[in-house]
RNA sequence: GGGCAAGUGGUGGAAUGGCAUACACGAUAGACUUAAAAUCUAUUGACCGUAAGGUUGUGAGGGUUCAACUCCCUCCUUGCCCACCA
């Protein structure tokens, strides 16, 4: 008969809330901080969710019942603009919209029987949680971190606010995917950039990150060296500078090229006579959008604007051209051109007829891509690998890596350029024209300019009544009780900055607030925060693989500058789950293909939904929704019920010799996320108790290990056997090495490599008595036929190799 | 274009130099049943063979080794991230 499990999840949900089982505080004990990431409170959860904190909460209890303190807590990152176009939806306030998805949110959470201490909660949408936000604004403001200035921003004019570079995706909104414009505005930025040289050198104590992660970051911070190279103006002397990661080519330099909207361009062109045709073709640039530019297999287009420059390091005059694939933005805003070690300099000079010059040479014969070429004319495409100099005055011969350091050195004391380092991080901009996040606790006065508000005035509460419509702009500025304050440096008239911050923020603390999240003196408390802190175990999506963790760390480098934490990094050990796929896809609502985890804890319950997805694929793989698979989850549970009902006096020996092997073999897969061959072991161990039948002490380890995976259904077994309290305050099974010691080993014996018998042997046999044997046996007789060997291979305990 | 993963039965996956396909799903057969479901038992990579057994087999090709899914080289495919980045 099936268990039933509606009435035994409820029976102990309720159990582990009334009697705290998982609340946790400071103590004695060692700490594990185990934290997923927290949910945007959408009011359902859904597979990602369900698989997210499935790991974290096996992980949890596993380490409580290793005698660890485990802090397990849970919140909600709850600002943010789907509250607000819901609200207009739904006509109500994103105030009481998002409070009721938190309800909903957490009756769901609870019905996965997750093992969190629901004490220590948290929304960032609370004024007790984003007055500390604001706290942190205000002491980066005065360590001069954070700061305003005007310039042209990420715009997109459907969500009607301002984007982060980390926000912009191949052009567009990460949200909405609407094309981002650009628009001049004075907006708050961080100075994430003080901190580029610590975010990249940090990455390396990251040891327990994902590879990919770490790469992504790098990436992201996009540390280059290289040298900025002075070119001038033929006809005014002006710098032209330009950056370049291989000065070892730039005696092969033959042409410059400045992006359309680069100052000098008007200068160039002007009373020249091709200035009409250069403007349009500047004009015809501007209209492209971002996208189209950077699409690859679009021509690169390019005009000569009639102007030279002279290369510093030969004094030749090379011409100066605009063209659309330099941009503005990176490095100088210009380029030189060697169209001979780079290809799209190479395509481009093709396309133009413009000279080139070799200026390396592969190491022919040594190097294997290497025909040296003799003329430009028969080179089919650049050169780009490594090399040795040639055309390159002083420096030819010297291999181009060496050449590249003393062309640097010696460029810089000719004073022809400079080594620099060039980086792809930018400040990051927190300025969003949107209601539903933390007011920037600024009052702006015409006398004292930009005032912060003191901070005995935090909270500046969001106001809840705002009229916003959801058509743009900062719908604080429209209400007056909020915006008209008085300067609380002059108490002459003072507006309020009605921008919020970008929710971003919110979410690069949370993990601190989550050791003290009652504390009302600071945003969380310096003793609480040494004992928890760092997290051991974080566990999310690969989407925050930059923003989320690169702010953080961020956030952690700043307190720590500050003197409230005494360490570097937040996150010691990292795990990104994978998708939950259905028909090869990720489940989204647009493809239809969504699994409501409500209706399969509905049908199966919250423990055959958790054993199936542990089951199924290792936790960083993708994972395929299989309805049949679910089934011989639920199945399994059962299999394990029936063996209660037939417990014998006392197990046999080789049972308990399995049930060892299990317990190692378990301990070790769940330390390190193997849930897979945990519960593939588990099996194991159910199907030996079919054969030869369990005694009550066997089944009782079988119960604790299962317990961190089916945590409701081995509570019921638990106290149905008679054991008093919760299974998670039970210790984990300790297994015994010598009973793990075997007397006899199967051997597999091969002849060339081909296994052709299998011999029983006691484990400390010698070698002389395993070639007997071996030599005595019929079944290799065939294969021997009386040749001498060539060579005898024993591998002790596992095979023996005879080559003939 | 650059970086990082990955590619194993009908399916999800296991094995990190030493028995390829653990565990499960599915399928087939049997037991139980009036019958079905559930449960239990057995078989299940492919090919040849009545069988014993043999051959072959981890994306493709090469290499190292007594021995390669695993290490090295070349290539193909898929996924993810970054990208006219100078």
């Amino acid at each position: 008969m099936d268990y039933n499990f509606k009435e035994i999840e409820k029976k102990w949900q309720d159990y582990w809330q009334k009697e705290k089982v998982f609340k946790s505080s400071v103590s004695d004990a060692p700490k594990f901080y185990c934290l997923e990431m927290f949910p945007y409170p959408s009011g359902k959860i859904h597979m990602g969710h369900v698989r997210n904190y499935t790991i974290g909460d096996v992980y949890s209890r596993y380490k409580w019942m290793q005698g660890f303190n485990v802090l397990h807590p849970m919140g909600f990152d709850a600002f943010g603009q789907p509250a607000e176009n819901a609200a207009i939806k739904n006509k109500t306030k994103p105030d009481e919209w998002t409070h009721k998805c938190i309800d909903w949110m957490k009756i769901e959470l609870k019905k996965m029987g997750f093992s969190y201490d629901w004490d220590r909660e948290v929304s960032t949408c609370d004024s007790g949680y984003y007055k500390w936000n604001q706290w942190i604004f205000l002491k980066m403001l005065e360590k001069g971190l954070a700061y305003k200035k005007a310039s042209d921003v990420n715009w997109c004019s459907s969500c009607a606010t301002t984007l982060a570079n980390e926000e912009v995706i191949e052009g567009g909104c990460w949200r909405c995917h609407n094309k981002v414009e650009l628009k001049e505005l004075e907006q708050w930025y961080l100075k994430i950039t003080d901190y580029k040289q610590h975010l990249l050198d940090d990455l390396k104590l990251l040891n327990d990150w994902p590879q990919r992660v770490i790469a992504m970051q790098t990436n992201w911070i996009g540390k280059s060296q290289g040298v900025e190279i002075y070119f001038r103006l033929k006809s005014n002397n002006q710098i032209i500078p330009v950056f370049t990661t291989r000065v070892d080519t730039i005696f092969g330099a033959t042409y410059i090229v400045l992006a359309p909207e680069h100052p000098l361009v008007k200068e160039i062109i002007k009373d020249n006579p091709r200035e009409k045709e250069v403007l349009k073709f500047i004009e015809k640039v501007g209209k492209e959008t971002k996208v189209v530019r950077i699409s690859s297999d679009i021509k690169k287009e390019g005009i000569f604007t009639g102007g030279y420059a002279t290369n510093p390091v030969n004094n030749e005059d090379v011409p100066i051209w605009v063209a659309d694939y330099v941009l503005m933005e990176y490095g100088t805003g210009a380029i030189m051109a060697v169209p001979t070690h780079d290809q799209r300099d190479f395509l481009f000079a093709k396309e133009h007829n413009l000279p080139m010059r070799i200026v390396i040479q592969p190491a022919a014969p040594a190097c294997p891509a290497g025909r040296q070429a003799q003329s430009t004319d028969e080179m089919t495409e650049a050169y780009v690998g490594e090399g040795f100099q040639v055309n390159s005055g002083q420096f030819n011969g010297l291999s181009n890596q060496e050449a590249k350091i003393k062309i640097a050195e010696w460029m810089e004391k000719n004073k022809y350029g400079q080594i620099q380092t060039h980086w792809r991080l930018r400040d990051w901009l927190i300025s969003r024209q949107r209601y539903w996040g933390t007011p920037i606790p600024v009052i702006y006065c015409k006398k004292c300019g930009a005032v912060p508000v003191p901070y005995h005035d935090l909270p500046v509460e969001l106001p809840k009544d705002a009229p916003f419509t959801g058509e743009g702009g900062s719908p604080l500025g429209k209400v007056k009780e909020f915006v008209e304050v008085k300067c609380p440096e002059c108490g002459g008239t003072g507006r309020r900055e009605t921008d919020t911050m970008a929710t971003f923020f919110d979410s690069s603390w949370y993990f601190l607030r989550f050791c003290s999240p009652e504390f009302n003196k600071e945003p969380f408390n310096v003793q609480e925060a040494k004992y928890w802190m760092p997290v051991d175990q974080y566990i999310g999506g690969i989407e925050h693989a930059i923003l989320h963790l690169l702010y953080s760390r961020f956030f952690t480098k700043f307190f720590k500058d500050l003197g409230m934490i005494d360490f570097n990094e937040p996150f010691k050990h990292l795990l990104t789950q994978g998708m939950v796929l259905k028909d090869g896809e990720v489940m989204s609502k647009s493809k239809g293909n969504i699994v409501d985890p409500d209706s399969i804890i509905d049908k199966y319950g919250a423990d055959t939904l958790r054993l199936f997805m542990l089951f199924a694929a290792p936790p960083e793989t993708e994972l395929e929704w299989d309805d049949r698979g679910l089934e011989g989850a639920y199945k399994f549970l059962n299999r394990v019920l029936r063996i209660k009902n037939d417990l014998k006096d006392k197990a046999d020996h080789g049972l308990v010799k399995v049930m060892h092997k299990i317990i190692k073999k378990v301990t070790d897969d769940i330390e390190s996320f193997k849930f897979n061959t945990a519960i593939a072991s588990l099996m194991e161990f159910v199907n030996a108790i079919y054969q030869s039948g369990a005694d009550e002490r066997v089944f009782t380890n079988l119960i604790i290990m299962l317990s961190p995976i089916a945590p409701h259904f081995c509570e019921e077994i638990w106290q149905s056997l008679g054991n008093n309290g919760s299974i998670f305050k039970a210790s984990w099974p300790k297994y015994d090495p010598g009973l793990l010691v075997e007397t006899t080993v199967t051997m597999v014996i091969q002849v060339n490599g081909k296994v052709r018998a299998r011999l029983e042997m006691p484990t400390d046999v010698s070698e002389d008595k395993l070639r007997e044997m071996v030599l005595k046996e019929e079944k290799l007789k065939p294969w021997l036929q009386n040749k001498p060997f060539n060579n005898f291979i024993v591998v002790p305990r596992k095979l023996i190799n005879i080559v003939v």
